[in-house]
RNA sequence: GGGAGUUUAGCUCAGCUGGUUCAGAGCAUCUGCCUUACAAGCAGAGGGUCACUGGUUCGAACCCAGUAACUCCCA
């Protein structure tokens, strides 16, 4: 059967994953081995594979299957969360499709649809990250409303509200009007936005007669405030001055009209306004601005909330019931004019918070929410931090890290939905409310307030608990380590290793699990947390959907191959980075894969004969000594994170050192007889035998990166007959050997010698098939004999020889100190040759004059390190070496 | 407005404690090659005022100060 001339991906990849399931390769259990824990950042139920997965799960993929090459319990627990907010939003729209409205439904008919619909796509990332190669214990698939998920969720509340960290209270919270919930700060995404700014006149009320009785135009007197929010003024509660301001001294203690209202309101004095903002005339709204609120709740104002829920007007604003409150902002606009209210209008731009989820424009709504107290619990999580015991990489979030936890608010933990964990408080008839696990133990709280109380007096909480006070738990929960805290499992895997997610979630979930893990554990989650960056565009747009600049993920594996997105995607993905992603990074890998597959088809194309003898053993040894001087520098690389760089060792292990330069130099010569076949010569079995085992630590090198290949070549037969578990996936990553660095330097310098004539022969115009003869005149003491037979095959040099004087009329280069010839037929250009050799010594001499410019200097000498001089001098030599060299042949050239 | 970060080749990025021939890598570009593994390839080459201005130092891409541009977080 003939080898495939390209990499085929596609009958590779499903075959692989599947032999994997099967034997059970990516299953964890506890055992004597140290274990290596990841807990996925479990995507959304409402989710589908997006470009910043992909990134996220190549890199735990990656760290996963090198801790199992290197014999740890590899255990990486995958699963979803349930999203409150995004799925109910889901469920009601697909509801809505079937002419289903959620309010004609009771909660349970509700949450069954809301079940349904959850194991009808909950599952589709989770089995596209299978594409991918994800080695994921998937026996473990948690879910974040699992019933064991969720008595964790109802326990922790129960404890931390038992521990006095849970407490209801009224608040301005951030009101999405479309999702009807509560959502936190970090769920609101501020844009600026071109407004209004409203100039209304408020009517200044007369202190010496009622209006009603006597009116007089020019006694009128107005004030003029700025607002951009002009279907506020009804639920104004006052307005407020700088006591400072002199402009307005005469307001002092008068009251004011709302315009269309006509409702009175007094005239404050604070120093929170500021006198150069509008008119220095704020109006005060309580229920509908953050600020206003505190400012109201100093002065003892009102709150007049003018809102409904769905944000329309309610009766309370006496004007436009029932209005949208934009539209009631336009109309209001109109009204306000024609009463002569309106001053102006001007053109404005602010900043204004929009829902994450729904992208309605948030409000700011006061009400009743569930409170988890953050103070405490900060304290500890940040020292985990600060202190190293938790690492996280890059570094420089750290900073970012101390700043939120030192003005961390309170964690608005309720949501006004029916799709999570249902609050386990329950209200008695009186308004008072008891807190227990189930009905049973509130009932029991109730009873001690008064033994009367009977279950049908309990009406729990309809609220549910925000999805991250779900996945807060998650490192814990996902080993039972809540209901079960002493569990092998829990004991074995926690604390897990690595978590690796966006920088974006830092606070809401990092910051969030080292607080639960301190609390429940005493312990944090995990060691070291990679933040990746954001998947961008070239034009360093982020990946969007509404933009459309997002590849489908699924496309590229289908185009690339998964190993080749994978390569694709770790190439441009610094940590903590953000990454301009452009498929010619999958392009890339794709090649690689392809490179690979070639070298593979070109040992396997080779004929063995085992009586003859090894001419390659320098080779051999040469690359034993890199591979393993490779292996350092991959390790290095991961022991630091830095998973684009241990690629890239990688990937020039492989490219430039194994196939550029070891391949060619042990590959068998063809001949080409005069009169006959061309034929190849067969390779000796020692030569081979070494390729195959160099080609096999290869495979295993590159495994975690390129999974699907590197077990698909495994299993040919070039390497022997393999037991069915005998596979890549599993097989222990190669151990350091010895580095021979004096025969690596002295290669290099043989890799300069076969540039060089391969350059004269581009220059020259000299076909790689026309022979040259190479002698030279060596000061360095290197033994170039050692390295004849490789620098005659890839130079195709036919004669090799050492010189005692230079030889005249041909073309000369150096290497390290060495002098190097070859004669050519063709007669030399001196003038270019002169150039050539002028150049080169106008470099040496400015070199050697910076060099000597150190070396005279006394301080240089004084305060340099023995080993910098040492360098310096060093430096001086070989120029100087050089340099005569130079001087010669230019000298002779002049003769 | 407050805080953090970034700025090195056309692009994406390395450059560790200031000192190796230090200005690098990959990709892209250019030139020449269909050379019996690979044109998704091979061989070779070009490409940079290390954002700018000062300072510290024997010595600065690296340390310090200021400036500019961009990004993110918070208000």
């Amino acid at each position: 059967m003939s080898i495939a001339k390209t990499y085929l991906p596609k009958e590779t990849e499903d075959k692989w994953y599947s032999y994997w399931l099967k034997h059970d390769f990516f299953k964890s259990v506890p055992d004597e081995r140290e274990p290596y824990t990841i807990v996925i950042p479990p995507p959304n139920v409402t989710g589908v594979l997006h470009m910043g997965h992909m990134l996220n799960n190549t890199i735990q993929d990656v760290l996963v299957r090198r801790a199992r090459m290197k014999g740890k319990n590899a255990c990486w627990v995958p699963g979803t969360d349930h999203a409150s907010i995004a799925t109910e939003a889901k469920v009601v729209a697909m509801l809505k499709e079937r002419g289903i409205s959620k309010k004609d439904l009771t909660r349970p008919e509700f949450l069954t649809y809301a079940w349904e619909w959850k194991e009808k796509y909950g599952g589709i990332i989770l089995d596209q990250l299978k594409k991918l190669g994800a080695s994921c214990d998937w026996d473990r698939t948690k879910f974040t409303m699992d019933p064991d998920m969720s008595e964790a969720v109802i326990d922790t509340f129960v404890h931390l509200y038992k521990k006095g960290l849970i407490y209801r209270g009224v608040r301005m919270v951030n009101w999405d009007p479309q999702g009807k919930t509560a959502v936190s700060d970090e769920e609101v995404i501020r844009k600026e936005v071109n407004q209004k700014l409203y100039y209304i006149k408020y009517e200044v009320v007369s202190d010496l007669v009622s209006k009603a009785t006597y009116h007089e135009a020019s006694s009128t007197e107005y004030l003029t405030i700025a607002t951009t929010r002009p279907e506020t003024i009804m639920a104004d509660a006052a307005i407020c001055i700088n006591p400072n301001d002199e402009r307005y001294n005469h307001l002092r203690g008068k009251n004011v009209y709302i315009p269309l209202i006509h409702r009175t309101i007094p005239v404050i004095l604070d120093e929170y306004v500021t006198m150069d903002f509008g008119t220095g005339c704020l109006k005060v709204t309580p229920a509908h601005d953050l600020n206003d609120y505190e400012l109201g709740q100093k002065h003892k104002l009102p709150v007049i909330d003018i809102l409904n829920d769905d944000g329309t007007l309610n009766d309370k604003a006496q004007i436009l019931v029932g209005e949208d409150r934009f539209a009631a902002r336009k109309k209001i606009a109109v009204l306000l004019e024609e009463a002569g209210a309106l001053a102006k209008v001007e053109d404005y731009k602010s900043q204004v918070g929009f829902s994450e989820r729904t992208d309605a424009v948030i409000e700011p709504k006061l009400s009743m929410q569930w409170f988890c107290k953050m103070g405490e619990m900060a304290k500890p999580a940040l020292d985990y931090v600060l202190n190293g015991e938790v690492k996280l990489i890059p570094e420089k979030f750290v900073n970012t890290y101390r700043h939120w936890m030192e003005n961390v608010r309170d964690w608005n933990i309720s949501r006004q939905l029916w799709w999570g964990q249902q609050i386990p408080a329950w209200y008695l008839p009186n308004g008072e409310f008891v807190i227990g696990k189930t009905v049973e133990e509130a009932l029991a709280e109730a009873q001690i307030k008064d033994p009367a109380f009977t279950i049908d007096d309990l009406t729990q909480d309809p609220d549910v608990v925000d999805t991250w006070f779900s996945s807060w738990l998650w490192p814990i929960s996902v080993f039972n380590g809540f209901k079960d805290p002493d569990n092998a499992d829990i004991n074995y895997y926690y604390p897990t290793n690595d978590l690796v997610t966006a920088p974006e979630i830092l606070f809401f979930w990092v910051a969030r699990m080292i607080m639960a893990g301190h609390e429940f554990k005493g312990a944090a989650p995990f060691k070291n947390v990679y933040l990746t960056g954001i998947v961008r565009d070239k034009l360093g747009r982020k990946m969007s959907k509404s933009l459309g600049n997002s590849p489908d993920p699924l496309d590229l594996i289908e185009q690339y191959g998964a190993d080749g997105v994978r390569v694709g995607m770790l190439l441009c993905s610094p940590a903590g980075n953000d990454l301009m992603f452009d498929v010619s990074y999958c392009e890339q890998g794709r090649n690689f894969a392809n490179k690979i597959w070639n070298a593979f088809k070109l040992i396997k194309g080779w004929e063995v004969d085992d009586k003859r003898e090894n001419p390659n053993s320098i080779a051999i040894e040469w690359f034993e000594s890199r591979f393993n001087q490779a292996l350092v520098e991959i390790e290095d690389n991961f022991t630091q994170y830095r998973l684009s760089e241990a690629l890239m060792a990688t990937y020039k292990l492989v490219w430039d050192d194994f196939c550029a330069w070891y391949l060619e130099m042990i590959k068998p010569p063809y001949h080409h007889p005069a009169n006959g076949e061309p034929y190849q010569d067969p390779i000796d079995g020692a030569t081979y035998r070494a390729t195959i085992k160099f080609f096999e630590n290869i495979l295993k090198v590159l495994h975690p990166f390129m999974p699907f290949l590197t077990e698909e070549l495994w299993h040919d037969e070039l390497f022997g007959q393999r037991v069915e578990k005998d596979c890549c996936i599993v097989a222990q990553l190669p151990n350091i050997g010895e580095i021979n660095t004096q025969l690596l330097a002295e290669v290099e310098i043989v890799k300069i010698i076969l540039t060089q004539i391969r350059n004269i022969r581009n220059t020259k115009q000299l076909s790689p098939k026309e022979a040259l003869e190479l002698s030279y005149k060596s000061n360095s003491g290197i033994n170039y004999l050692k390295y004849q037979a490789i620098i005659a095959k890839l130079g195709n040099i036919s004669q090799f020889a050492a010189v005692a004087d230079k030889v005249a009329g041909a073309v000369n280069f150096i290497a390290s100190t060495d002098e190097f010839f070859i004669p050519l037929s063709q007669s030399l250009d001196p003038a270019a040759e002169r150039a050539r050799l002028e150049k080169e010594r106008d470099y040496l001499l400015g070199f050697l004059k910076s060099v000597n410019a150190k070396l005279n200097n006394e301080r240089f000498m004084a305060n340099a390190k023995p080993e910098v001089i040492e360098v310096e001098q060093r430096k001086r030599a070989d120029a100087e070496a050089k340099l005569s060299i130079i001087q010669q042949n230019l000298e002779d050239l002049a003769d």
